[in-house]
DNA sequence: AGAGATTATGTCAGCCGCTGACACTTCGCA
DNA sequence: TGCGAAGTGTCAGCGGCTGACATAATCTCT
């Protein structure tokens, strides 16, 4: 009863969880060979040697895949946010939190999540994919923030108002390194602080950082 | 040549130009009829008595004909943003610039880009949708505000921020407004004004308005 | 005005994402 | 061991979307 815990009892579940498992890794690495478009649903079950329909028992939809995996990510950013200081103004503990799962990231596992994260951080296609759900995203955001300030998310907006402008921040960094050549990972985590430490002058009575 | 300077000169194109503005016409009221996903491309071919084909060779996808409605919308928000008086901060001339907008919209016409307002602001499906297109949209904003300010928008990426954190809050706006009912079109202005008013002390050290 | 080049449209076939329905197998539990 | 529940495969089908080809409408130039 150590990890073990949280572990589902059945055997039925335990195959369910090692199916979702399965079918999201092999999802995520037809993904990269062939790309998001070049890759069917039924090439995806195939892999995994089930059929389409079973694929669609365990996803709405091919997007959903990357949004599972997406999740995955996030909630080890929402990790990161419980463990910042409870003084912190929300939008700076978001920001620290950022930079502290990224090392997380870094140094546990860019196996399974990382390779998400790789993914869709890289390809162009999965980015609007991405901003559809930016909605579900910044919807736990924002109950991660409410919990963290105890307000009521339902009566209080403010929570979703910061979630969402820190996804603005987040997926403008993205795109700044996106033109940049998508190349060096850790730049991203530059890229995306910049842009996250720019906002608050950037809705001021200033422009950001000033020209001269 | 007063003002058919811009119109188009050849029959094809008016014909064209027509053509493109029937179909989006039906489709908006075929939308609110049915619904987004009710509608199928074929019916809104068939009432405008074209071929499912000719269809998408006016618009890439179905949503295309909500982003088209939607960027007529914004076009009118940058002429607002033009009028601003150049010492306006970028963020704050923006509020202000869709508040006239939005006056403007309900003095003018209501008619053709109002529905279309109505539309997207009512249903929920179109929400998502919308939100894959707010990279576009986001990036038109951005080249406004980048020309306003005189600056290059693909070496400084402050009016990209600024342009993703103003839709972060309308999209914000708009969600309260679509949980409080979605009743009062005027209300939703109300919304977003104040979420708009909200970002800079919820990025800031406060956290918005205090409970206290 | 008429011939030839362009361009818009219709038709058809087909891929792919996605879903409901039904039969069959596997698993859980008594 | 046997029965209900839950997972899976198969099949048929809808709807978004696209390429290819033939036809019809427009444009251009003489």
């Amino acid at each position: 009863m150590t990890v073990t815990s949280s572990e589902p009892t059945g055997l039925r579940e335990r195959k369910k969880a090692r199916m979702r498992r399965d079918l999201i890794d092999a999802a995520i690495r037809l993904f990269h060979e062939r790309g998001f478009e070049g890759t069917t649903t039924e090439e995806i079950a195939a892999a995994v040697d089930v059929s389409q329909r079973t694929f669609f028992r365990y996803f709405a939809s091919k997007e959903d895949v990357v949004l599972e995996a997406a999740e995955g990510v996030d909630q080890s950013l929402f990790d990161s946010l419980r463990e910042r200081p409870a003084d912190e103004a929300p939008f700076r503990a978001l920001r620290n939190a950022m930079r502290d799962h990224w090392e997380y990231l870094e140094r546990e596992d860019l196996h399974l999540q990382g390779s998400a994260v790789n993914l869709i951080a890289r390809s162009p296609e999965l980015i609007d994919t991405n901003m559809r759900y930016y909605h579900r995203r910044q919807a736990r955001l924002a109950d991660a923030l409410a919990e963290r300030a105890g307000v009521d998310p339902t009566t209080d907006h403010r929570p979703s108002l910061v979630a969402s402008v820190f996804f603005a921040a987040l997926s403008n960094g993205h795109q700044i390194w996106c033109a940049s050549g998508c190349e060096d990972l850790g730049l991203l985590l530059v890229h995306i602080l910049e842009q996250l430490d720019l906002v608050p002058q950037a809705v001021g009575d200033g422009w950001g950082t000033p020209d001269a």
